[in-house]
DNA sequence: TGTACATCAGTGAACGCGCGTTCACTGATGTAC
DNA sequence: TGTACATCAGTGAACGCGCGTTCACTGATGTAC
């Protein structure tokens, strides 16, 4: 017997709830995105998301830890497909897989990497493990590096104590590394994140220079600069 | 005789607009930029600031052509403040310039170069002669180094002849320069720019090193990277 | 010096909109007997 | 197999808010005679 029509439910409403809101910062940016917009998108109503996340803010949260997450990911897997032995292939894999992943997910990258969304204060605690766990596969082999004595440092700025303490974040994580490769790491991202910034925000054309070309060179010379052969 | 009170005049409203757009920028972020809060701030009514701006778009483009003529003002001013013949001191003022620039006004750096303001789109034609002229000191110091013989580009990556015609809009500006001076410029850029957004970012704490040590080497590192002595 | 008039920067009310969040509710589903 | 009940995901109305933009207006200022 036929029973009354059954509204089409959402299996994992809470999966579709940030999907969908990846689609929206997608289309229309971060700072834009809204609640009400999300549930006009899945035909439900606005309050029904509060099932899910008590405020925006979570989800904003839950959006920034699933980003970190996912680049993490890709990070880890990228050194992983290259036996421990080769550093050198470890590197470019991780520095490859960073604008891959970028380029994949622009968004994203904005999110978790760019001007923070107004109004919105990140909840540092609950973000800080994923965020971390997303930088550490370059920062385990610049420290395998530097183990290996072939970490090039002479003039490298040496760190000052005071600052050392405020490791303390990144330190839970990889607490028995050297300060130095921590240095060195930063400066590292430094540079593919003000390259890959500039790709994603569609500023490299008007210098008529091509993205892959330029990120293949920078990748090369960072390694020529810090990594002994 | 006593007049009835006059209402205090706000003499050049025009020139209060953008600056009270900068603070509340500079407090509350360039996407909650709002006409009303602005006109709460000089406590005029909202409509009043359509005497001086067509409307919200216009405003924000207004403060980003002013954004970029303040920056590329202290880049020539970097630059000019050393003799034409002691290239490398220029080049150095002028990497000290954009940090310094970057730190005094964070909020000015983010609206021209970092994630647009959604739902505004940029008038490229109204931003482009600024925006040109900002960038035009450091690549005319490359430009320099490149005719006095001096720039190191044996593995710099060739550019393809269908990335050439991009170069217009920069072009309009320096069509006389090589086009290798255009993307060594661009590397320069985005290295400096990924430091100094990140520090803005306020992402160098946690890596516990300093921005100012950090920066002094890159800009070091830069100089012997793509410089004959 | 005094009057009539044009100018036009700024006002105040109103428009239609979207937002986050609250609240009492409904109605399908699953469980206990 | 059948009935009574508890659960709880999602609803719909409402709240108070801020937004960009429009419009007819007002009232101080400056000009012409």
């Amino acid at each position: 017997m036929a029973r009354p029509i059954k509204k089409e439910q959402i299996p994992n409403l809470q999966e579709a709830i940030k999907e969908t809101a990846w689609r929206l910062i997608a289309a229309f940016g971060a700072p834009a995105l809204s609640l009400r917009a999300i549930a006009r998108e899945l035909s439900i109503t606005a309050p029904a998301i509060y099932n899910y996340f008590p405020d925006r803010d979570a989800l904003v949260t839950a959006l920034t830890i699933d980003a970190f997450t996912s680049f993490g990911d890709v990070q880890l897997k990228a050194r992983d497909s290259v036996a421990p032995g080769q550093l050198l292939e470890r590197f470019r894999a991780i520095g490859l897989a960073y604008r891959d992943w970028a380029l994949s997910y622009p968004q994203r990258y904005q999110l978790i990497f760019g001007t923070p969304i107004p109004g919105y204060e990140q909840q540092h605690q609950e973000i800080i493990p994923s965020a971390t766990r997303s930088i550490s596969a370059l920062l385990s082999v610049i420290e395998e590096f530097r183990v290996a004595g072939r970490l090039k440092s002479e003039d490298f700025p040496t760190i000052p104590p005071e600052y050392e303490e405020q490791l303390s974040a990144i330190k839970t994580c990889t607490s028995n590394y050297h300060s130095l490769s921590h240095g060195v790491a930063l400066i590292v991202w430094s540079r593919v994140h003000g390259l890959v910034s500039l790709e994603i925000g569609g500023r490299l054309p008007p210098f008529g220079v091509g993205g892959d070309a330029l990120y293949h060179y920078e990748l090369q010379s960072i390694a020529k600069q810090f990594i002994e052969e």
